[in-house]
DNA sequence: AGCGGGATTTTCT
DNA sequence: GAAAATCCCGCTT
């Protein structure tokens, strides 16, 4: 494997690059900041967006899907690193997770905010919303990627949606903050996200 | 700019 | 039966 060429070319991630998913959620989730989702549609479009906000959640923490343990819903989180964790919330949102620790710990990341790279007439279809309101949400961007129940448990090294190594790391400051949203756990700081980028949830200022 | 309510269904107590 | 890792709209300031 060629260091050089993997650091500087955009390529698909192979079982190797995303090894590092097999860890703490709450130390991969700066680390996934840069990381790009690509989505293949059905007829397909390449829609392409940059995370720019993550959450963390394991199985010790009140706050997280699985902490009581396994469940229809949440064995996803209990499975192997790498895959995807959708659920469904609010009786019409989805929302995306990237599973993260080995196979048994229930562990994943919440992707909270893209930055929209390829695609973004296709997103502004399916979202009837522009600019920083395509991706500026946990289940904007679902709606913006055609992110559903169909992908859970997919894959990210290969399937209809894709995690792709960054050409190059961003040379942007990281700001660690309380989670958004939820009713316990509130000073837990497992929030992460680009300083000054547009795209982050709940911006103030 | 900020608050309050409605939408709508899965999940767990 | 209540809450939920949310979003959008309308009203008030």
């Amino acid at each position: 494997m060629d260091q050089s060429s993997s650091r500087y070319s955009t390529k698909t991630a192979s079982s190797n690059t995303l090894a590092f998913l097999n860890g703490s959620a709450r130390d991969i989730a700066p680390q996934l900041l840069g990381y790009i989702f690509e989505r293949t549609l059905h007829n397909g479009t390449i829609l392409r967006g940059k995370i720019v906000e993550t959450e963390a959640y394991d199985q010790t923490d009140t706050a997280s899907h699985s902490y009581r343990g396994v469940t229809p819903r949440t064995e996803i989180m209990f499975g192997p690193s790498g895959h995807l964790y959708v659920y469904f919330t609010y009786g019409m949102h989805y929302c995306c997770n990237v599973v993260t620790g080995p196979t048994g710990e229930g562990a994943a990341i919440l992707i909270r905010a893209l930055e929209p790279l390829i695609g973004q007439e296709d997103m502004e279809l399916r979202r009837s919303r522009h600019g920083i309101e395509l991706t500026n949400g946990p289940a904007k961007l679902c709606q913006a990627l055609a992110i559903d129940s169909s992908l859970n448990g997919q894959d990210l090294h290969n399937s209809p949606l894709r995690l792709i190594v960054p050409a190059k790391r961003d040379k942007v400051e990281i700001v660690q903050t309380t989670r958004i949203g939820i009713s316990t756990a509130k000073d837990v700081r497992w929030r992460f996200y680009y300083r000054n980028n547009s795209y982050v949830s709940k911006m103030r200022g």
